[in-house]
RNA sequence: UGGGGAAUCGUCUAGCGGCAGGACUGCGGACUCUGACUCCGCCAACCAAGGUUCGAAUCCUUGUUCCCCAGCCA
């Protein structure tokens, strides 16, 4: 970005330099864990900004890693996509890609030498039972029958689970902690359960038992050689557990876990399971849509990964349970565009104005500059001629001063062109404008008028070479600031139905017409517009990023 | 009613015993061939009550409010 400064500093930044200052930290290791059994979206982004940033900012290396301990949910389709939306961030991992799954035997052999231990033990309570025997909140919960099976039985049971002679459910292996723990976490949790007939991705059918997630995590940090292992908040009373782990096998890296507050974006949900619902109920076209906060939506609709890193930047990294307004991220956005986005002429609702002092069939080259603030972008051609279109928000029969637009009688500035004068209206029977009649001046091409002063200034395209395009508007996917935050109302029944305005009959300027796929542009006084992949030669499609700040809007509402 | 966390402008965030600062938003103005951008200015906060101290957002005590946890999910 333009105005890039240095990341500020954070709790996790501060430990880090001070632990490299000590001597305790040579070189700073991350990773960054997804489950691949969803898109990622921008909550996501915040992480790996936060895990491949450290790792940059301090010399060091963060790993990818599929913690794929759960094949039932997981496909390799989320798999690609995850990397192919990192790359797209503009974060490499070298040759450090990962899966938990590749850690399946050695995870094993732990598992063994904690029974070895007398520190795991296989239980054949079911599901039920064991949410029994666990307690509740307030209350201890209570030793399972088979804790106290001997080493050897343990050791014969483990590897009939592995074995696949036991049902899914039967049986799982747990750790031997504390039943009466007042964390929850540590009250026996499970280490391994059966699941049998799910083909795991990477390795196939090879196993029909399956680590959990708070085994796996801290010993494939430990193996990897992880020093700061950053998750949510929601993970805190799992660190005992984690720490536990790691102090009852052998292992001789002991990373440490730090826990950061996920990020909450108003007027969206930041949640895989809920965007997979919205997917699934249709609500959106697709992980892609362009209103979801996925990375491939905001790819799709337009926003730079310069945007989201700027924007990760800003909002920084605390333990603080908070939600960032909407504004902050199209802040970001418009920062990042207005100064790469080409400037090109859209009219979303167009009115014929036909120029009656301009010769019939002539047609002018213009020569229009593609950035106001920077001549290196070069101009592009565009053509005058008798016909044109223009905004019908950007006339009035009559206004007060404060409408700095086309008025009957008065004149207005076109932009990159000439001064013109509405003499007429037509209507038609109905009484609604279909046409104006207007005249040019034609010493005001590059020049201002004499004697007068002409404050407006509006977007035009002219008839003979506007290109028809679709503009597809998109607001909030919600119209609640916290949908998934309301306790009397599903996250559903907050959907915006006015999330998507489809225009139909826009008229562009027959440059941007073929342009490729994922190309922005702001059309003036308009918005930033992206080509989307639906586009065609014929029937040119363009997503809105984000409008343009709008003070008349404000202005006019206030009235 | 157990355990783990968090409380600073509207929002996000800095501060680490010594002038509460920045960003976003909002408001006002300048500039303008984009009612954009840019520039200038303004509004705006330490959860509460005690205590320690020459001095407290910061240290201590007691409260209050909010978030997370009872998957063989991650």
């Amino acid at each position: 970005m333009s105005n890039e400064s240095n990341t500020p500093t954070n709790f996790i930044r501060q430990i880090i330099e001070k632990e490299l200052a000590e001597g305790q930290t040579k070189i700073v290791h991350t990773r960054f864990p997804p489950e691949p059994n969803g898109y990622l979206h921008i909550g996501h982004a915040k992480s790996i900004c936060l895990n491949f940033g450290l790792a940059e900012d301090y010399n060091g290396v963060c790993n990818l890693r599929f913690d794929d301990t759960n094949p039932h949910k997981e496909d390799q389709e989320y798999i690609d996509a995850i990397q192919e939306d990192v790359r797209w961030l503009g974060f490499d991992w070298d040759d450090r890609l990962f899966y938990s799954s590749d850690y399946f035997p050695k995870l094993y052999e732990f598992a063994v030498e904690l029974i070895k231990a007398g520190k795991a033990y296989v239980c054949d309570l079911s599901a039920e039972e064991v949410r029994e025997y666990r307690g509740s909140l307030t209350e201890k919960g209570k030793d399972s029958p088979h804790r106290n099976r001997s080493v050897e039985e343990n050791l014969e049971l483990f590897e009939g689970m592995k074995e696949g002679m036991f049902e899914d459910g039967s049986r799982t292996l747990r750790a031997k902690i504390d039943m009466g723990s007042p964390n929850i976490n540590m009250r026996d949790p499970a280490l391994y359960r059966i699941r049998h007939g799910v083909v795991h991705h990477q390795t196939g059918d090879a196993w029909c038992i399956y680590p959990m997630y708070d085994f796996t995590h801290p010993i494939s940090d430990a193996l990897e050689g992880i020093n700061y292992s950053l998750c949510t908040l929601e993970f805190e009373d799992h660190r005992p557990f984690y720490d536990w782990i790691i102090d009852n096998i052998s292992v001789s890296c002991h990373p440490r876990q730090i826990e950061f507050s996920r990020l909450n974006l108003e007027y969206t949900v930041v949640s895989k399971r809920k965007l997979t619902q919205l997917v699934d109920e249709k609500v959106v076209n697709g992980w892609d849509d362009p209103r979801m906060p996925t990375l491939a939506g905001l790819r799709r609709r337009g926003v730079s990964p310069a945007s989201i890193k700027e924007f990760s930047r800003r909002i920084g990294v605390t333990k603080v349970d908070g939600t960032i307004e909407m504004g902050a991220l199209e802040s970001c956005i418009r920062e990042d565009l207005d100064r790469s986005a080409q400037r090109r002429m859209a009219v979303l609702n167009p009115l014929k104005v036909v120029i009656t002092n301009y010769p019939e069939e002539q047609l002018e080259a213009i020569s229009a500059p593609n950035h106001p603030k920077n001549e290196s972008m070069g101009a592009r051609p565009i053509n005058f001629g008798r016909e044109l279109y223009i905004d019908r928000d950007d006339f009035r029969e009559s206004a007060n001063k404060k409408f700095k637009r086309l008025v009957l009688d008065k004149e207005v500035r076109l932009r990159n062109s000439y001064v013109i004068r509405c003499d007429e209206v037509i209507k038609d029977e109905a009484g609604e404008i279909i046409e104006l009649r207007c005249s040019y001046d034609p010493e005001t091409l590059g020049a201002n008028p004499e004697g007068r002063k002409v404050k407006g200034v509006i977007h035009w395209v002219s008839a003979k070479e506007g290109v028809k395009a679709e503009l597809r508007l998109y607001d909030r996917l919600f119209n609640h600031p916290t949908p998934d935050a309301d306790k009397e109302k599903h996250f559903l029944e907050h959907v915006n139905e006015a999330s998507l305005t489809v225009i139909e009959n826009a008229v562009v300027e027959p440059l941007v017409a073929t342009e490729e796929a994922g190309k922005s542009f702001q059309f003036e006084r308009e918005g930033y517009y992206c080509v989307d992949k639906d586009s065609t030669v014929g029937k040119p499609v363009f997503n809105r990023v984000v409008t343009l700040r709008d003070s008349w809007a404000k202005i006019e509402n206030s009235n």
